[in-house]
DNA sequence: TTGATTGCAAAGCATTTGCATGCTA
DNA sequence: TAGCATGCAAATGCTTTGCAATCAA
């Protein structure tokens, strides 16, 4: 009998193996890997988190593998690309997880999801108004948390003490 | 008497003199054209569209300039960075211009304004709903407009043949 | 006169590409 | 075996920075 980890992703597994078969791609222990560790990381990821936590299974394995595997994963619906503002493209779980917006404080770089049905109704009637077929949107609001709020002087820093993971840049008029 | 075309951006051109006098900076002839040019351009402009712009008026400004300007622009409020999703960060006018957000079409590059007070509201509920205080958003929509759902084969141009401002690019999961 | 500004070239940074070698199907 | 995948290095594209010369206040 197979144990809950063995079993845990395995819809994610069949899929990216379709998306690989339709393709005509080839499955190699790389993209394997790269996929594993994407999985089990529930966060925002960009290519170097996901690069050196693959360092560390298999030191042999080539940032441009990840890059090219990431946009795989995209591809195959498995993978969602986000900016936060900091110059960087992060990537989050997109299989059986609803699609949500993002809320990011500038100050100790908090990203939190959340989903507003009515906003997602609205942003449809809005695109019908104009004619639109919409195939994606994407809407980040940035702010400042309340923990920060708190302490302006000396901004939130996670319990564990860990570096937030978007390292907060200035925004101007601001959109990135 | 001033003509019309004289006084039209004189409020911008004022409020631009206050930001370089407030912030210890000095006005030059080369930003007052960037200014002037970016002024009487409404449109979505890239750093290097503005330079073209500015190098048929005086061929002695250098791209660095171009890029600077844009910011100190950016931060006297008269300027706004906007990203559609083909890498590159666009300007628009923000003094006087009412905040809007923008539909993309991922097929002829497009791009529309529009406003919804509704879902500005939506916006300000939900941050309030995590505490957090906003400093600014960025909702962005893509899809295949009208005329190019009209003929998808032959993707629109627009009437004067022009090419279209935003050079589509596939926007894989799509969020740039 | 002083220090901000400019333009050039060089550097940065994230990402992509060319290519010889390696490996799946 | 064919041709996709890999890893390295080099290239790319946009943007920023260092610096000597220039110019506004």
């Amino acid at each position: 009998m197979k144990t809950r980890v063995e079993n845990e992703f395995q819809s994610e597994r069949e899929l990216f193996e379709e998306h690989i078969r339709k393709s005509g791609l080839r499955r190699t222990s790389q993209r394997d890997l790269i996929l594993d560790i994407f999985l089990r990381t529930e966060d925002h990821l960009t290519m170097e988190d996901l690069y050196w936590l693959v360092q560390k299974e298999d030191p042999s394995v080539g940032q441009t593998t990840v890059y090219r595997t990431l946009k795989l994963l995209t591809e195959a619906g498995l993978a969602r690309e986000v900016r936060f503002g900091d110059g960087k493209t992060y990537y989050e779980h997109h299989y059986n997880h609803e699609h949500h917006d993002h809320l990011i404080c500038t100050e100790c770089g908090k990203v939190i999801e959340f989903f507003s049905p009515e906003i997602e109704h609205l942003q449809d009637l809005t695109a019908a108004e104009y004619g639109f077929r919409l195939t994606n949107h994407s809407l980040r609001m940035w702010g400042i948390c309340q923990d920060c709020q708190r302490s302006i002087e000396e901004p939130h820093q996670t319990a564990t003490g860990a570096q937030p993971k978007v390292r907060p840049r200035s925004v101007p008029g601001g959109q990135f």
